[in-house]
DNA sequence: TTCCGAATGTCGGCTGGCCGACAGACAGAG
DNA sequence: CTCTGTCTGTCGGCCAGCCGACATTCGGAA
């Protein structure tokens, strides 16, 4: 029972894997699955470990990290309550190549890859879902790239910024609040540039008045200004 | 019978969509086809098009690129015989944002999404397959991502190198020979540098005797140095 | 074979931001 | 409340490679 629990407390959101499924198909889903606890700064899977388990988050937040061979790791997303993660490796098969580690007490529910396997044959809809699901990271890794290539450092900041309001913010005011903590060095690690760049462009985005840092929780003031400056006149 | 002709004629290789499909499955999905030719330079779809179709290439070469909103569009990567492309969008719905254009006169079988959605809900294990090579192109991504940051301009180009050769090239006595041509700007697109960084590392690499080109066409003369100079000291 | 558009070779000025370093602030554990 | 490890703020020297430009070469169509 204490797997449905957590399924009923969790909040829904537009990457919610089991909310996307039918009641039969999550069901039959959550059934196939073991739930796992994890504290904060744990690795639920680091690179180089076998890939043979697929993992949907149900509270907390999961980095998901590509280590270098020399150079600085990148993270390439946070996955938030109701995201999958861990499926590319299960579904191309080898190890790991990425680190996931929670970023707080993290609660996930685990499946096998030959569970996951036997699911599919019998529920299409899910594979579609998961279908989609790697569809959308590619697209998001892909305008990661034209990003590094085309813009500077202040522009990819903001372009993460906003990425992240326009999924995760919430309307508060006349501002968003994007109830995520971030470092400076984690802002660094996605937009591949160095935390002293960060400091120094959110300083400055704070000096003009376009958004605020509240215990490294970012508030926007304006969308659309912030908006505005990504774009050359 | 044509659909059958050019199914045969064809050479298969590592990411064969068809040729790693049992020949029910692919029998079943190349009956639910249709064949299209495009010639050279020709756009497959662009960019802002509808997302409907699914394609598979079975002769000729197609290169996936994604533009920018403003700035240089980037080369994702170079579909081959065989290759399935144009899933993303199919998948996850929406507008391509890519373009697909065809480098030769190439021949394609191509699905409707319908008929594709329909095909899946019977043939799971080609449902398995679309996921692997999604998680393969978001592995490759990954990859592209992470050069970017850490890696000067000839380290990402000299790795563009080894992995084209790797995936693609032949053997011929001591050397390996990459049949495909590629421009310096091709190239460049791809590691997100300029043309004349391309030019000018490619000619370093022929005075150090490590690759030559012929006709475009890349020859390699040491892929262990070559490899040896994308470790630092 | 000829021709021409595209590709390649070359050059040097300029700059975004990396880098290493250090001091001060602060969040959170005990 | 105290303490400490982590995070942030600040600084200035340095350089990889971008950029714009132009000349030469070359692949492939006619």
């Amino acid at each position: 029972m204490e797997a449905n629990q957590g399924h009923l407390s969790r909040q829904s959101g537009p990457t919610d894997f089991l909310a996307r499924l039918s009641s039969a198909d999550a069901r039959d889903l959550v059934a196939a699955s073991q739930r796992k606890l994890f504290a904060k700064n744990e690795f639920i899977f680091k690179a180089g470990d076998p890939g043979r388990h697929v993992y949907f988050l149900q509270q907390g937040r999961v980095k998901i990290c590509q280590p270098a061979q020399e150079g600085k790791d990148v993270i390439l997303w946070f996955c938030f309550a109701g995201d999958m993660f861990g499926m590319a490796e299960v579904a191309r098969g080898g190890g790991r190549v990425v680190h996931a580690q929670a970023c707080e007490a993290s609660e996930v529910l685990v499946l096998s890859q030959t569970e996951l396997t036997d699911y599919l044959k019998t529920h299409s809809a899910a594979a579609l879902l998961i279908m989609q699901i790697l569809a959308d990271r590619l697209r998001a890794l892909g305008d990661v790239v034209v990003n590094l290539i085309n813009d500077d450092a202040q522009t990819r900041i903001i372009k993460l910024i906003l990425r992240l309001a326009t999924r995760y913010g919430v309307r508060v005011d006349q501002d968003i609040h994007l109830n995520v903590q971030l470092t400076h060095q984690e802002i660094a690690d996605m937009v591949g540039t160095t935390r002293q760049t960060v400091t120094s462009v959110l300083s400055q985005l704070q000096r003009q008045g376009l958004m605020r840092l509240e215990n490294r929780r970012i508030r926007i003031e304006s969308m659309e200004l912030l908006d505005g400056m990504t774009n050359p006149t």
